[in-house]
DNA sequence: TAAGAAACGAGCATAAATGAGCATCAAGGG
DNA sequence: CCCTTGATGCTCATTTATGCTCGTTTCTTA
């Protein structure tokens, strides 16, 4: 393992359990405790984490476990579930991107589809996901508009009134909602208010609204409302969601994809 | 296999694998690993890449790495430079910076300082850059503001309306402008004139305009212009220009800085 | 409060990685 | 045919990462 992949592993551990203790780190790293505190120092000095005696704890709780645990879960999943959103988008189409992994998927999906050619962009892509721009920024046929504003750690997702006032300049065929959770009573959720209200004005400028969800989130509901069920044009989900879930949502007009 | 393949081959393997070991990459190429050496620091002077000790890894924000160790390369030209500069920039500052290697050297410098606590971010950062804004979101102490527009594939700066019209809502204590040149007649140039607009809003909302630039790129002018000598305040650059050189600056009331 | 234990930092030795310099080789042009 | 140019591989001095030892600091607890 080299020093690189050994200080990544060390905030992994560290976002999971919120501290470390140098020993533990050593006996799994397999490296000795000096070499720890060596590197504790270092990351300390980058403000990523604090500094204990016997230890270290995390800067910012910021990292969001669960997420990242279903990402690995998840993850073929997510990938037919955003093969099937990618089909919804003929060429040329200006699309709206929020952030999420699922959404990221989609992004890299529809970034490596083949140019259909003719000169113009296949396709536009706006979006708040500062890690989408970055990934998708180096593709030549894909034209990226990012939204301003503030990055938010957990999530990558640019939020604030900044992020809000672009959205007075462009309207969108489609807007692809990556959320935590969608229920028929309450519509779709995500844990934090400043990113449902850039999320909804995503939605508002669409003639189309696609939320995308996988099954365990189906049914949840998380604390900040981002828009109504009868918004919702589509729900792509995977096969994990019964028949018996989904009929409420057919009942309220959505139309229900099980990749 | 040409060199030109094996570097779009090295770039695959590590958008696929986040990262990869000189040795590994000399035996899938075929080549010794001098060689491999030398195409990763082609590379990462093209910001495709981060280089590590023993390999590189990829520089894409991605999900799967959500925490992203950034390697402190030693005492180069950029990074005295870039010491120099952020020893300008007192606590609690509000900093614009646009894009280009040396304020993405200027930018950590800056996140990794320490914290003078008291609750309030140590620094407010404000800039059309998607690499600084990638690797700065998750840092706790810095607050970082995103404006929106299109990013450039070169060089990762965000133009076009989107990005300028940030600017009638933000001011800012400190501008500090990367350039490809600066003349005492023409003042500072890059070579892409939506670029150039942004920077210029930069500089017209600061109430300090501060210029980082190596000595190669004094006395050269580039395409478009950003802003004029008197407008600039401070000029930071590097021991390899002479004092000959530097003496018409500091005529035209620039403070020039050789770190 | 004081003794013991744990953690720490500094210094040093070793092994790996690196960068610089040089020789070789292939391609292309006069 | 010879020369130039650029890429590659090799060698060697230098830098960097690591583990170990030892004296010092800090915490625990009697």
């Amino acid at each position: 393992m080299t020093r690189h992949e050994r200080l990544n592993a060390l905030l992994e551990l560290l976002a999971d359990a919120g501290q470390l203790s140098v020993e533990e780190a050593a006996a799994r790293m397999a490296v000795s405790a000096a070499t720890i505190r060596r590197d504790f120092d270092e990351l300390a000095q980058q403000q990523m984490l604090t500094r204990t005696r016997g230890g270290a704890v995390a800067n910012s709780v910021s990292y969001d476990l669960p997420l990242r645990y279903k990402t690995a879960r998840h993850a073929s999943e997510k990938q037919r579930i955003a093969a099937a959103t990618a089909g919804l988008v003929p060429p040329g189409a200006i699309i709206g991107l929020n952030g999420g992994t699922t959404t990221t998927e989609v992004a890299r999906v529809l970034a490596t589809r083949p140019d259909p050619g003719g000169g113009r962009p296949a396709l536009t892509i706006v979006t708040n996901a500062l890690n989408i721009a970055s990934e998708l920024a180096v593709r030549p046929h894909v034209k990226i508009v990012l939204t301003g504003g503030v990055p938010r750690p957990q999530s990558y997702e640019l939020t604030g009134p900044l992020a809000a006032g672009i959205f007075d300049h462009v309207t969108l065929d489609i807007a692809v909602l990556g959320v935590t959770g969608i229920t028929p009573e309450h519509g779709a959720t995500c844990p934090n208010e400043d990113e449902a209200a850039v999320n909804r004005l995503l939605a508002d400028r669409a003639d189309h609204v696609v939320v995308v969800a996988d099954g365990s989130k189906v049914g949840r509901r998380d604390f900040a409302r981002i828009c109504d069920t009868t918004t919702i044009n589509t729900l792509v989900t995977d096969e994990t969601l019964s028949e018996e879930a989904a009929a409420p949502f057919t009942e309220a007009g959505v139309e229900v994809i099980r990749a």
